[in-house]
DNA sequence: GCCCTTGGTTCAGTCACCGAACCTGTGGTG
DNA sequence: CACCACAGGTTCGGTGACTGAACCAAGGGC
């Protein structure tokens, strides 16, 4: 079907008894982490997944397809009249979080720089722990109670509508609403 | 120097500005983690790892390399006589265990089947949660005070003598002391 | 009728990975 | 001293995945 089908690695990691080795079987190639991390901030659909990982377009569609069929996503017809489909990240992709979580900490304090993101409580506001509890109530706040904010280190003025779009304070899962490119007939 | 210096990722995750897709130009290449994973469990030296991995050997020497030259590495002579090395993990690898424990969980929890390891805290023996906190203790356990246990999904008699020898209950970061090899001269 | 958007597929070129062979420095053995 | 083993690589040919660009197709909107 898709150009990718032999799929997972070519050669897996063969004698690995690990559950670490299995899990990268699934989600480790180049890009699959990238594309749950969008689906986890709200992407869903095709060509926002392109533009904003600026993946090829070849190697989109099989890991959509992959991890379709893996049960990460669930590819959900979303309007009839010119037939659409998204991809919605289901609950063992939500279930990456923390692994997600856990590598985005470890880029922020071992390669430098401004945290590019801030996760907060939604409820409270309270910024959360490295592990996802709530300082302030003393919970673990579920994925979808998670507000995301733009950090320090973010570019306040991307180019692609969908890093714009995800500029803005948003709940973890809520479907991202692409911006309209204007049409002919629209006023600029 | 090794046939791997283009490095990183050829073309790297580009535009993207995120913490998880600066994490894994480092660590987001095939074998990387799991080699990292050795590490943290005590693997040092290249044979080892070589058995342990089942991974070719220029690969794996330009992982070492990129490693050591990312300080997740250390590269360290342990004997003069003829000149060794070993490769230890260092503070900014040992930092990445959150996340290769959070795969791991995924792993178990999603792709079925028994645990392959089960964590303690060394001091008490309690089993860890999936945060790393013991639920005795109440406390956050170090990752050089986890103690790793063979789980019953685990092969209870593997080939390599890496994996033997992984068999045992030990901390994490100790350092591997590998079966001698039987010489001619030594009894069977 | 024409063009635009969405969601792909196809294709040629490049690059990383794979497995096997080879190399080097050193030490042990008869 | 000849010979073999071992650790830690490097080299090499073949295969397969990734890349970027082009092409395709089903519907709408004007």
């Amino acid at each position: 079907m898709t150009t990718v089908d032999g799929m997972a690695l070519g050669k897996d990691y063969a004698a690995q008894e690990c559950s670490i080795a299995r899990a990268l079987e699934i989600v480790g190639e180049r890009w699959t982490l990238l594309v749950i991390r969008d689906a986890l901030y709200g992407v869903r659909r095709y060509n926002d997944f392109l533009v904003h990982l600026g993946i090829p377009r070849a190697v989109l569609a099989g890991r959509l397809q992959a991890l379709t069929d893996e049960g990460i996503l669930e590819k959900r017809r979303y309007q009839d009249a010119p037939p659409r489909d998204e991809y919605v990240v289901t609950d063992r992709g939500i279930a990456l979080w923390p692994a997600l979580r856990a590598l985005g900490i470890w880029g922020r304090e071992h390669l430098g720089g401004q945290p590019m993101r801030v996760f907060r409580h939604a409820s409270c506001g309270t910024e959360l722990s490295p592990y996802d509890t709530c300082p302030a109530c003393g919970t673990l706040v579920a994925v979808r109670d998670i507000e995301m904010r733009p950090g320090p280190g973010l570019d306040p003025d991307p180019a692609d509508p969908v890093s714009r779009a995800l500029l803005a304070p948003r709940r973890l899962l809520q479907p991202l609403e692409s911006e309209q490119q204007p049409t002919a007939a629209d006023p600029a």
